[in-house]
DNA sequence: GCCAACGTTGGC
DNA sequence: GCCAACGTTGGC
């Protein structure tokens, strides 16, 4: 049997919807999704993400939790600006332009999810149960996702589209 | 290198 | 606002 093609691949990023939401996303095209202090969520960045790769865009802390839209990787392997600037939030003077800590990708708009994929819906899914998004405790802000829950949540996209 | 204290995340 | 889970820090 041939090697089966492999796809796109697909990560889910979260972000609090009052600092940056998909809606944020849809009207700037692009952004530099910056910010991330986490070695685990940093060494996805750095090594892992690739050109073309998907992103769920998941809306946390908030009213309506759940994926809402989708993105595409359209910048690997840069060096977390936000770090060496003095006046950032995400300031640290550890990470030098020469040996940067933090690194960054940059996503563009793909589409909405309307209405979103409900966090609710995600966790009633039985092939989506060992989502890293639904294990306890998990505060990962960059997360792989498996290509059947890939496929899956981009069907249930669809047909909530529909109904 | 251990581990207690602390700050943060994020669903509820 | 609560609080459990987690990552990081710093004294020893």
């Amino acid at each position: 049997m041939p090697k089966p093609r492999a796809g796109r691949r697909h990560w889910l990023f979260k972000t609090e919807p009052d600092v940056y939401s998909i809606e944020d996303l849809a009207r700037e095209g692009s952004t530099l999704w910056d910010g991330v202090r986490n070695y685990q969520a940093r060494n996805l960045l750095r090594d892992d993400l690739q050109l073309g790769d998907g992103v769920f865009i998941y809306h946390s802390s908030c009213e309506r939790l759940g994926i809402a839209g989708l993105a595409t990787v359209t910048g690997v392997g840069i060096a977390d600006p936000s770090a060496f600037d003095p006046a950032s939030p995400y300031h640290d003077p550890k990470s030098r332009p020469a040996a940067p800590t933090w690194y960054c990708v940059e996503i563009a708009f793909e589409r909405r999810f309307t209405p979103l994929i409900a966090r609710d819906a995600i966790a009633a899914e039985p092939g989506l149960a060992a989502m890293v998004l639904l294990q306890r405790g998990s505060r990962l802000s960059i997360q792989p996702v498996g290509a059947d829950e890939a496929r899956r949540l981009l069907q249930m996209a669809q047909h909530e589209a529909e109904a």
